[in-house]
DNA sequence: AATCATTTCAAATAGGCGTTTGAAACATAG
DNA sequence: CTATGTTTCAAACGCCTATTTGAAATGATT
């Protein structure tokens, strides 16, 4: 599975990623999690003192991953439209959700966090989720002026990450039950530019 | 905690439904349900036969509790307009998400499936969720027409229904880490309100 | 080659889990 | 009261969990 790096903490933490990923922090086991990682049982203990220390770990890595490969800007620069903002942003988080790479875990890890939150919740939304809010924040400012309602802010807001989420929330049932695990990049771009023109005509309405 | 009715089963099942709602299927345990319910630790073999089965029962009774009490056509008549469709539907999926009693089970049910699928997703997604994506089709045919591209309708399904189940999502940012758990009938009115409206503007936009 | 630190290993530890068991308590009907 | 069926109970079962342990193996340094 993981590929026979001379390493056994890097084999460890690659292993725990995919692991913590898939069953949360509870549900995954390190005795999994070892053996994934050809290593013996007692390699977490020595290499990372316990399984809350790995699990910091992975989290600081998936963040890492996903922030380099897929900044929450969309790479579009600062003085572009709207609608090409918007675009730019559903289109950074929509490809975190479907990579089934290393840039995919950060979604994933963030799913099971939300339905059993542990401890590292707390630094995870000051470190990684409310800098993602600010990049759409900004975003509708430009619509509404610097000094717009802040319950308006707040409301487009979710109105526009909770479109990009919800294929996050939603991927059991894509994979389970319809069965429709994948996404080729045609589709990903299909639904980003879906997202951001949905989202300008409801910013649009909202100002009226 | 649960009130102390004469009836050991109905006592288990009230407290399971708490507790699975909390923790999901795994990391609930029978011991903690039964102390809960002050039944004994081996009355949930006795009166369900086993903890999935009590599962199986606990999701039986969250989702009619739902569907009786906060209907997804919102109580609005068929023959109204788009946005009120819109609204009806919002409300009853926002009330579900921020009730704190019994009607609120099914959301947090649907959270812990969604992060560690049990084999009862399956069942769940047929009597469940589909039907309540069906009516969010009817509201978004009233504006395309019943011929509308199925791949738009899917698009425009997934901004609104995602809209509201971020709420339900984001749960454990706003109990835990910003601290602002409940919410009152008038914010789930705005809520519900501004969706409506967000979405209707995001229709329009998707038709030009 | 010999010494030292680092890493790996199988086995053991202590605790939690769902479930089973057989007896005790209780309720009901003859 | 007796007999029968239902419900409760403490204890035990077998399995899985994270972690610890001390010895063995490996690597690096002198």
């Amino acid at each position: 599975m993981i590929e026979a790096t001379p390493n056994t903490k890097e084999r460890l933490l690659k292993a725990a990623c995919r692991i913590f990923a898939e069953k949360g922090f509870r549900d995954a086991t390190v005795a999994e999690i070892c053996e994934m990682a050809e290593a013996n049982i007692a390699a977490v203990n020595y290499h990372f003192g316990d399984k809350e220390k790995l699990y910091d770990e992975v989290w600081r890595h998936a963040f890492a991953i996903a922030a380099s490969t897929y900044p929450v800007d969309g790479g579009v620069p600062e003085d572009t439209g709207i609608e090409e903002s918007l675009y730019g942003y559903a289109s950074a988080i929509l490809h975190r959700i479907f990579s089934e790479g290393e840039a995919g875990l950060f979604p994933r890890l963030l799913n099971q966090e939300m339905a059993a939150p542990t401890l590292a919740l707390d630094k995870i939304a000051k470190e990684a989720l409310f800098p993602q809010r600010r990049q759409v924040e900004k975003t509708i400012k430009k619509m509404f002026g610097e000094a717009c309602d802040e319950h308006v802010l707040w409301l487009c807001q979710h109105s526009i990450i909770g479109q990009c989420a919800f294929y996050n929330f939603s991927r059991p049932l894509r994979e389970r039950v319809m069965g429709c695990g994948t996404m080729s990049e045609e589709s990903i771009d299909i639904i980003a530019r879906h997202i951001a023109r949905f989202s300008l005509g409801g910013l649009k309405e909202i100002q009226k």
